[in-house]
DNA sequence: TGAATTACCGACCGATGGGTTGGTAAAACA
DNA sequence: TGTTTTACCAACCCATCGGTCGGTAATTCA
């Protein structure tokens, strides 16, 4: 079952949702359409089931983030940092999920859970600009937004082949908070391990 | 013509490319299917217009950001700047284009012209860290997907109503050069406004 | 061993989609 | 005015797709 559902999410993102058909899926696995839907009720089961695999990943972080007893700034690293590692972890998921832009029911859904997660983010980043951890002169639902543009535009270009997802958090931890300008006098933020 | 294309594009982003069929296209025009047919010779012309004027927008400002005689890393600030609002001005078509990821002819076209400015973008950040204008501690390709990561992820949110994109232009020059960290002291690269 | 469950398949169905054909009405041009 | 070009359309074609149906082989369980 688990392979079924990875099977059709591989060839969702590597020929798109539509064009895929059932019959591609099936043919991947080996079986016929017709044993394909003996195990799975529908197209839209398939990607209802991938959307959720991303969706969960990101809320069970966003929750962890969420339980820790510090600032908020050093709560704003730590779910970019862990939210990146979820996008590695679970990257064809979340791609999946990250590409949805129709108006099925399934589709509807997964947006509104995006959104749902852009508020948590935002709401974060207000509260750090509040307590003075990072800069007020950016509107906090644009700041958000473009801080999770970025980590999200991982999907396009990470293979998990390519080293530690742990190098790359930080590395987008570091991008996002310090600038690409030369780092002068790394300002250490707690020394928290990465964050 | 471009009335054609326009309602093209806009159908694409708001249904996808493939959940778009050809009457839609003509009914949403006001005309039948076969007098479309007699304006466009198909479907993956319509795609392929909408990705010219993307790209073509993307590298006009590369071209222009290249010929302009001074520091690499302000003619990064400058790309940087000049792709924001090129993304404002020609919002649907670059949103189509990021969009693509299918195998047809049109389709690895688009993905091969992405890459080439891509090439762009990491070779400037290379110059830029060269000559000791940004930090040099990530890796320029890396560096240079993560800021086209965030610049691109416009698409997503953007809305042509919402202010004028020169603002935008500057908010998201100034989180990818300097970060989200309090901007304690603001090092004004120049004074050339706004880069 | 016999019954029930599970995995599997070939053939089929109705709908939809990209694209074509063969033509008419209205401009543009001479 | 006659002719060519342009804009337009209804009907049709065929491939594909999501999903169903009726049935068979293998497995599980008692």
């Amino acid at each position: 079952m688990d392979a079924v559902l990875a099977a059709a999410v591989r060839l969702f993102n590597t020929h798109g949702y539509d064009a895929t058909s059932m019959f591609d899926v099936a043919e991947t696995l080996g079986i016929t359409k017709s044993t394909l839907y003996h195990h799975v009720s529908g197209k839209e089961q398939l990607l209802a089931m991938a959307v959720d695999q991303a969706v969960d990943g990101l809320f069970e972080t966003a929750r962890v983030v969420r339980s820790v007893d510090t600032t908020a700034t050093l709560r704003l690293r730590m779910l970019v940092r862990n939210s990146v590692l979820v996008l590695a972890e679970r990257l064809e998921y979340v791609t999946l999920l990250l590409r949805v832009h129709g108006n099925t029911k399934v589709e509807k859904y997964a947006l509104a859970r995006r959104r749902e997660f852009d508020a948590v983010v935002t709401e974060l980043v207000e509260e750090a600009q509040a307590e003075g951890g990072i800069r007020t002169d950016v509107d906090a639902r644009t700041a958000a937004r473009l801080l999770f543009g970025m980590v999200n535009s991982l999907v396009e270009w990470y293979r998990p082949a390519r080293g530690q997802p742990e190098v790359l958090a930080d590395t987008v931890v570091r991008l996002a908070f310090d600038g690409l300008r030369t780092t002068d006098s790394t300002p250490d933020q707690g020394g928290q391990r990465g964050y």
